[in-house]
DNA sequence: TATTTTTGGACATTAAATGTCAAGTCAAAT
DNA sequence: ATTTGACTTGACATTTAATGTCCAAAAATA
């Protein structure tokens, strides 16, 4: 249930490291991973996959909290949040139930 | 289960409406419209909105349509999709659980 | 207080979405 | 077959939103 910023700096912070050396590892402004942390950013998808590596984090972990949080995110302040993203889960279902066959 | 677009290429076709009629009234251009039906684009928020109006359908039943559309949108296409929609349904009951209170 | 780390904010850059126009296809009608 | 009307397509313009950068301010630490 942690936004994919407290799961990047609880990480950076095990390790005891600076927002300055993480920063070079994955190639961005150390201003840019603040931001992240505290979650005023959103990292990059390919991002998300780098901090997954360095960290030795299982990538699809760090996605699944990544694309919940944008999915929150386009919705938090609709009145009609929760029922759309229960929407979104039934069309998601019927798109995967028919990718194969028919 | 149906789309924004289709279901508002429906309503247009239980009036026997035109593009061209129903753009005018929506005040966008007919080649959008046209887009919008097939999927092609999304409409606006406040577009939705004035379908609503125009059609005399329920606001958040239209906006719950096109938000889910959104929502399917930016994952569809991800290994994790599914899971990462379960775990914002999550996130959205925790955030409108300690919406008032505490 | 001096040094280092982190944060804030303005601005630049890039990317993505919506909006527009004109030409194109297609079907029905004549 | 030609014309007419409805719809679609595609290229392009415009707008909006997101990411990225830099430097100064704040906070923490020595």
């Amino acid at each position: 249930m942690k936004s994919i910023g407290e799961i990047i700096r609880e990480l950076r912070e095990q390790k005891s490291l600076l927002l300055r050396q993480v920063a070079a590892e994955i190639e961005i402004d150390q201003a840019l991973l603040s931001k992240i942390e505290r979650n005023e950013r959103m990292p990059t998808k390919d991002q998300v996959k780098r901090f997954a590596k360095f960290f030795g984090k299982d990538e699809n972990e760090l996605l699944v909290s990544f694309f919940s949080d944008k999915l929150v995110y386009e919705v938090r302040d609709e009145e009609v949040a929760l029922k759309a993203i229960q929407v979104a889960e039934r069309k998601i279902n019927y798109i995967i139930k028919n990718k194969n066959g028919k």
